[in-house]
DNA sequence: AAGACGAAAGTGGTTGA
DNA sequence: TCAACAACTTTCGTCTT
């Protein structure tokens, strides 16, 4: 136990001694093992991503084939307004070391995006759609989303603003929507405040947003339940497999008792199955350390796991 | 010293009159 | 629109490892 724990701590620090920020010469690198990415923890620069195919998306037999479909760049999605011929200013109101700008500062750095955005782009439509996909990608970047999610709540983004269905909202506010709604299509779920957070805008204002996005696209939306949740607690607590199997077959059981699930929040019911998990796979986690990667708190963990194992009549004896 | 536990009071969202 | 309600959070003192 005691060796295992002291090997991942190794292994943590020489992941994180590699190399300096060069933006800000921040020191404290994280690596993001789920996403392929080393960030720097100081200004949150992305210094090395894993997942980036450079290849042509297509394929080809012949050299024939492969010539007559060859070009330069990367190939164009949804999610690129103007086929990514433009440079980005930062929303952040910082400098590069992370100081705040004085009024001034701000107010200039104001004027450049404006001007910035405007000389791109012409129409209401263009501009709008400039300024959400801009903001798509920071948010689905700091939220280490899939393409495909991304791509997904792009093309949601689209349909309520080419067809006019939802105006006089926020652009950031229908952006988060339509990434919370992707997340959820997907069943790839993301909290409302995990997605919140990454955004300017409030908890409540994208729940608003959200349920307008349902209703003018007129779409139905899969209940997400706890064990959508499993998977992405145990890459991000770095457990091994075998909880993860265990924790899906706690919940599984779970459903078919009366009251266990419905009602209940998803996490904290995913936390605590994890839990059990944990400490029937001798693999003891702090319910602290749970709680706090799926967004709940330790009594809630705690409250779960005790029905649960009163519930379920599971024996928390660590042997066999 | 850290983790686990449970009580008690407070909070924001849902439901039903 | 309002109040009742259940689930969850915050906070804190105590017990356990």
């Amino acid at each position: 136990m005691a060796s295992s724990g002291d090997t991942k701590k190794e292994k943590a620090k020489q992941d994180k001694v590699r190399t300096t920020c060069p933006e800000c010469g921040g020191e404290d690198l994280v690596r993001d093992s789920e996403k392929g990415e080393v960030i720097c923890g100081t200004c949150g620069l992305v210094l090395d991503e894993h997942r980036i195919d450079h290849g042509p998306e297509w394929r080809a037999f012949t050299t024939e084939e492969r010539n007559s479909r060859a070009r330069t760049g990367a190939p164009t999605n949804y999610t690129i307004h103007d086929k990514g011929l433009s440079t980005m200013i930062d929303w952040r109101d910082r400098d590069s070391s992370g100081r705040r700008f004085s009024a001034k500062q701000r107010a200039q750095i104001y004027r450049l995006r404006k001007w910035q955005i405007r000389s791109r782009v012409h129409s209401s439509v263009d501009r709008n759609l400039a300024q959400a996909m801009t903001e798509l990608d920071r948010i689905a970047s700091q939220l280490g989303l899939a393409d495909g999610i991304k791509e997904l709540a792009a093309m949601l983004y689209r349909k309520l603003i080419v067809k006019r269905l939802v105006r006089s909202r926020s652009i950031d506010a229908l952006v988060a929507a339509a990434v919370y709604a992707a997340c959820r299509l997907r069943e790839s779920p993301r909290s409302l405040e995990e997605i919140a957070r990454q955004s300017r805008v409030s908890k409540k204002k994208v729940g608003a947003s959200y349920r307008q996005l349902v209703m003018k696209l007129k779409i139905r939306m899969p209940i997400p339940g706890p064990e959508k949740y499993v998977p992405r607690f145990v890459t991000d607590l770095d457990l091994p497999a075998a909880i993860q199997h265990k924790a899906l077959e706690i919940l599984e059981n779970a459903k078919k008792k009366h009251g266990l699930v419905t009602g209940r929040d998803p996490r904290g019911l995913a936390a605590a199955a994890i839990y059990v998990a944990s400490i029937l796979t001798d693999n003891r986690v702090t319910q602290r350390a749970i709680a706090s990667t799926a967004g709940v708190t330790e009594v809630t963990v705690r409250n779960r796991y005790k029905e649960l194992v009163r519930e379920l009549n599971i024996t928390m004896a660590p042997d066999f």
